[in-house]
DNA sequence: TAAGCAGTTGAAAGATTGTTCAATGCATTG
DNA sequence: CAATGCATTGAACAATCTTTCAACTGCTTA
């Protein structure tokens, strides 16, 4: 009766979760693993304990529990930011505290991590959750701005796109990383995989 | 009666390539485009302009297809690899001019690199095409190891990765970039989209 | 010409998919 | 108790997918 688990996903949250909930985190989990195309709307249902029926009851289509899943991430970003602004002194936190905010968050959701990086090199999709995660970056650096605690000379785009590929391409490009040290044998390998510094050059 | 065409995907080879090549560079272009779960046989038909039952006459399954592209793709990095040596003075050339010689092949070949760029950052499939571009950037390294081209003091495996993810994680990242820069109205944005520089630290 | 063969076709079969919906359970309210 | 409403089920359906295969083409050979 309980769904089957090779997956090693957290099934203890199972009883004190709503449905709806489960059915959210199971899409995340499903398309963060095999992607959209890839993941039968069965397979979530299989995985949330619910019945197919059920996701279209609270989510219209398949379509919409992607919807569903990137509302709920586009929260999280928004919370962490949130978060650090309440724990600043002044009224508006600094560049360093929101990204350790952000980098918690992360740290705190893989699946996120592993969902963002599918729809980022996913290019065919329309992108949209990158859009809205960089409306909300672009909020953020503004903020600072009027506080002082951004540079004013230099592009808003500019920083907006560096926060958030120096933050998030190191995670992205881990598993090549890790894939690539995997492909040895274990003997070959190092004591300790080797990390990544991303950089972002900005335009001459 | 042709393939209808509006991905912009070069047809101009349509006559002079055999049928079992239009189809592996069609299955190339779809899997790269909408994913392998996303692309179904007769999208991969239709563009070569052939009918469904010559890919599995060709290939044994859609699985088969997968399998021939990813052969074709070891096939191109070997033959960069070996043209960089031809061209050298030496009997084996250095890191700089096998560098040159893949990011040419690269810079030929944008859909190998959409290609990889998915299947690199797909974790769920066993990774078995980096395993095998891996293995060939390690004969390149001990290659140049012997012919006192590259440092014998640093650990081999770590070079592998620092080669291949210093040329690969630039091309993976960029989409992202583009991505986030084009979340901005055009009169916002900046005149060049900024470039990227992806570091290996090695391990301490 | 007849026979054979590789290349190719497209219909058919069988499995899987997303979506819909009548029916059931189970509370809460009148 | 009766009734109303929400949560949930799982079978049914239509569409789409992969795979298979008998048949057709054009060409070479005996």
């Amino acid at each position: 009766m309980t769904a089957t688990d090779d997956t090693g996903f957290d099934e203890a949250a199972h009883d004190d979760l709503t449905s709806r909930a489960r059915i959210r985190n199971a899409a995340l989990h499903q398309f963060a693993a095999k992607g959209f195309a890839g993941t039968p709307l069965r397979a979530i249902a299989s995985e949330a304990g619910v019945a197919v029926g059920l996701i279209g009851h609270y989510f219209r289509s398949k379509e919409g529990a992607r919807e569903g899943v990137e509302q709920w991430i586009v929260g999280l970003f928004a919370a962490a930011l949130e978060r650090a602004d309440s724990q600043s002194d002044g009224r508006v936190a600094d560049v360093a505290a929101r990204d350790a905010s952000v980098a918690a968050m992360l740290n705190d959701n893989p699946l996120v991590v592993d969902y963002l990086r599918r729809q980022v090199l996913e290019l065919p999709t329309d992108g949209k959750l990158i859009s809205r995660l960089a409306s909300l970056s672009l909020e953020s650096v503004e903020a600072m701005r009027n506080a002082g605690h951004a540079s004013a000379s230099r592009h808003p785009v500019e920083q907006v796109v560096t926060a958030m590929v120096r933050q998030l391409g190191r995670l992205f490009l881990q598993p090549l990383v890790d894939q690539i040290v995997d492909a040895f044998p274990e003997d070959e390998q190092p004591t300790k995989h080797p990390e990544l510094r991303v950089e972002v050059k900005t335009a001459q």
